[in-house]
DNA sequence: CAGGAATGTTAGTTATGACTAACATTTTGT
DNA sequence: ACAAAATGTTAGTCATAACTAACATTCCTG
């Protein structure tokens, strides 16, 4: 295993990153083989996706042990998982795509996508929430003191 | 240099198709240093993705000779192209972001999004556009009878 | 039309990231 | 507590797609 000095994550490394947090869960600690699991891989590519990161200092690795998110690599996964979000509710509530489609398709895009387009996503799908809130229950959003129009 | 069978293209054979069409512009053949040009990529890398889509029937290739498309390999660089603009077109016209913001993001997203996001995208954009000229020029189309508003 | 410049190819290497088979360790059920 | 099951690792391989160095061909130009 040789490890090369480069800063930006490939796609593959945040896809790890990101299996760790939704199976961990809350608990800060997943198994090789859930994360194995939940991202359809062999048992092998995990160890090798995990001793990646762990030599970048984004997760703890200890052989036979559960993988631990350093800060650092806590962070890192949060901020792919809050791109996945707002892409899949952008395709979903903006779009209007059913959720398998529109979950497969932030799998993807969320390697790709930069700050700029992901942020106005971001602000399309706050947007056409409150329009929707708005042409549900008018008056109630009508009488609401200064609102913006 | 072996083949392998696999029916679909990969994101590489696809800028591939993609560079040949922009490079040709009409004469219908590109020259390989202008291909590697428009790619950034080495002449060598070139001639092996040329060889490759030779191999699936989507390009003619001759030793020392310009690459042309096959009846096949164009109307699919034509359906990656589409692809393309329509994604261009929505990132800039529906959430405004800048031309070379929105190509470069086109660029890589027109290789995982499919048929349904596409064709959401398409109407979407088109829906914007016509809106848009209705708040430019609001009387002319008023005028016209039965208008939904 | 000869010879250098431009263009294209071959051969061999590298990086990434998957895989299987076989082995090591840990957990669990009785 | 100990054997079997579950889990994790190592070693070796393969596929894709890039690269460089060196060689081959084609093209221009004097």
């Amino acid at each position: 295993m040789v490890f090369r000095k480069n800063n930006v994550l490939s796609a593959s490394q945040e896809d790890y990153l990101e299996a760790i947090l939704n199976v961990a869960d809350g608990s800060g600690m997943a198994r090789s083989t859930d994360i194995a699991v939940s991202l359809g891989v062999a048992k092998p590519s995990v160890t090798g996706a995990i001793k990646l990161l762990a030599h970048r200092g984004l997760v703890n690795y200890k052989p036979y042990g559960c993988v631990t998110f350093t800060q650092k690599g806590f962070s890192q996964a949060g901020r792919v998982a809050q791109r996945h979000e707002i892409i899949k509710s952008f395709f979903m509530d903006v779009l209007g795509v059913d959720a398998a489609v529109a979950q497969k398709a932030a799998c993807k895009a969320e390697h790709l996508l930069g700050p700029v387009i992901i942020s106005r996503m971001r602000d399309f799908t706050n947007l056409t929430k409150r329009n929707a809130r708005r042409r549900r229950n008018p008056t109630r959003i009508a009488k609401v003191k200064g609102a913006k129009r």
